[in-house]
RNA sequence: GGCGGGGUAGCUCAGUGGUAGAGCAGCGGACUCAUAAGCCGUUGGUCGCGAGUUCAACUCUCGCCCCCGCCA
């Protein structure tokens, strides 16, 4: 068990073979969103993304490409960094299973499994589909009219002979089931988590975990005729991460992890394979694996045929990187499946963002600066609608935490966007616009309870909207020391007689350039 | 076919054995600090269909229809 606070999550390693579309930047967002929050609630954290390099798949796009495979992944990992970068992705740590350090980890995993007797040499033989990597049954496959045989993906199968290592899942069923009845939050949301018990409960196979059919992965120890499975590297990237096989250092202090985040298509790979693997290594599970939905494109599925990905870096360029971040773990529940419409982002960020939290800024820090003489006012006695926002302010935090600790995004956005609704309630209220004739020093203090308020607001908007929420704090001129969550509450308070900066509007309204 | 999750206002969803809710969109109003934003008010629904239990069901039970997921 941890004293320490310290937090470790990850998104899954992309692999190279696909170009980056909003479903790796949506994996990716969502996590970032954690590992801010985490930071600023005192943790250490530790946020892992990478890529995934090896398989069949992988050596033969690089050889379509005319290119050795290395260089094809240098160049496609590059993408995903790229993209990691755009989106302002505060990742500790870049992995790829190229890397010496990932191989060396791969092959120290395999050891201890061969060591604890789950790992033997067999022969594997079925219909192979190279597109999917995977073997399927003979009767998932269709028929087509060119007489060859298809996958349910529709890749083409081939038939495969050849030997291989097996891991002997088939005895890790009974312990598997244990370990999800010990960790009811191992497998989220809930739906994914009976499915995968089912499965579980229904008698697991062994599983080939070598291929001798090919050569770009990870040598098997002692065997330099086996590659290993691609998932046994791949979901090594966790681990290796940390320096495994030391486990010192950062594996100590890290791992289990406390998340993997994943998209529901891999779900089986990291509740059933990696935790039996790690297990009959000796090693601990990670603490909870969430999988969350995918996006439609405008009600249409993302598809190649269709040719309608969405290219995450136009969508920045287009509406802001801010308002993108909102937009995805905002827009739907998370674990749901969300539609990405155009009009439903316009709406989002417009009505939530600029006239909501942007326009509250704005309207608050401009009469300030214009009845205040640029500087935080000096409040009087508070009332109790002073009071009540106030209290809702220092709530958000208290409501956010648990929320995204089981990874409710749109929960922890709707708890502060409650209190931009009541702020603005309040503003309209208070009316200081009147106030200014009547009774300054009330002005005055319903305008500083506005800015504290804004500015509880704006510390806990940062893991969503990182760059217009630390532009918000530079107006209230709170200091880069003071954004933490440990500021919030009176203890941070802004000091009246504070000089602001001159305001200026942190979201713009969007208005469609091809509109009439 | 088996298992699981759903079908509630135009849209996205919340909800409970006791006369149906929110946000967005729509409509009306007063105000003017502000990003023609904000605030107030308001129009929308036989809560998938049928039967049963109950004083009372959208909420429980059974059957059926449809959608989604996992597995076969």
């Amino acid at each position: 068990m941890s004293t320490g606070r310290t937090y470790y999550l990850t998104t899954p390693i992309y692999y190279v073979n696909d170009k980056p579309h909003i479903g790796h930047a949506y994996t990716t967002l969502a996590c970032d969103v954690l590992a801010r929050f985490k930071r600023l609630d005192g943790y250490e954290v530790m946020f892992l993304t990478g890529t995934d390099e090896h398989g069949q798949k992988v050596e033969k796009a690089a050889a379509a490409a005319g290119e050795a495979p290395k260089a094809f992944c240098d160049r496609v990992s590059q993408s995903f960094r790229d993209l990691a970068q755009a989106m302002d992705v505060s990742n500790n740590d870049f992995i790829r299973t190229t890397e010496p350090r990932h191989i060396a980890a791969c092959q120290a995993i395999w050891r201890r499994m061969v060591a604890s007797g789950d790992i033997y040499l067999g022969a594997y033989e079925g219909w192979y589909a190279v597109r999917d990597e995977a073997y399927y049954g003979e009767d998932e496959l269709e028929k087509r009219a060119d007489g060859k045989f298809y996958a349910p993906s529709g890749a083409p199968v081939e038939w495969v002979r050849e030997p291989s290592y097996f891991f002997r899942l088939s005895a890790w069923g009974d312990r598997l089931l244990k370990f999800y009845d010990d960790h009811p939050d191992f497998i989220a949301p809930q739906s994914r988590r009976n499915e995968v018990v089912s499965f579980v409960k229904r008698g697991l196979n062994d599983l080939s975990i070598s291929r001798t059919s090919f050569k770009w992965g990870v040598l098997v120890p002692d065997d330099d005729a086996h590659i290993m499975y691609v998932w046994l590297d791949a979901l090594t990237n966790y681990i290796s991460a940390l320096g495994f096989p030391d486990e010192g250092g950062k594996y100590a202090k890290y791992w289990p992890a406390d998340l993997h985040m994943v998209g529901k298509d891999i779900v089986r790979f990291h509740t059933v394979y990696w935790p039996a693997f790690l297990l009959a290594a000796g090693l601990a599970p990670p603490k909870r694996v969430y999988a969350h939905g995918w996006w439609t494109i405008e009600g249409q599925k993302m598809s190649k045929s269709l040719g309608n990905a969405i290219d995450p870096h136009s969508l920045i360029a287009t509406y802001g990187l801010d308002q993108f971040r909102y937009f995805m773990v905002r827009e739907v529940p998370f674990g749901n499946d969300g539609d990405f419409a155009k009009q439903a982002l316009v709406n989002r960020i417009n009505s939530e963002l600029a006239n909501g939290f942007g326009n509250l800024g704005l309207r608050t820090l401009s009469f300030i600066g214009k009845n205040c003489d640029g500087r935080v006012p000096e409040p009087g006695p508070l009332e109790a609608d002073d009071r009540t926002l106030l209290a809702a302010a220092e709530s958000v935090l208290g409501r956010m935490r648990p929320a995204l600790d089981e990874q409710q995004f749109h929960v922890a956005i709707q708890a502060w966007v409650d209190v931009v609704n009541a702020a603005n309630k309040y503003i309209d209220e208070q009316a200081p616009w009147t106030l200014r004739k009547t009774n300054t020093d009330r002005m005055k203090t319903v305008l500083w309870v506005l800015a504290e308020t804004i500015r509880h607001l704006a510390i806990t908007a940062q893991p969503f909207v990182p760059g217009a929420a630390g532009k918000l704090l530079d107006q209230l001129g709170v200091s880069e020391a003071a954004r933490g969550f440990s500021a919030l509450g009176d203890g941070g308070a802004l000091k009246a007689g504070t000089a602001l900066p001159a305001p200026q509007g942190v979201f713009p309204r969007f208005v469609d350039a091809t509109a009439a």
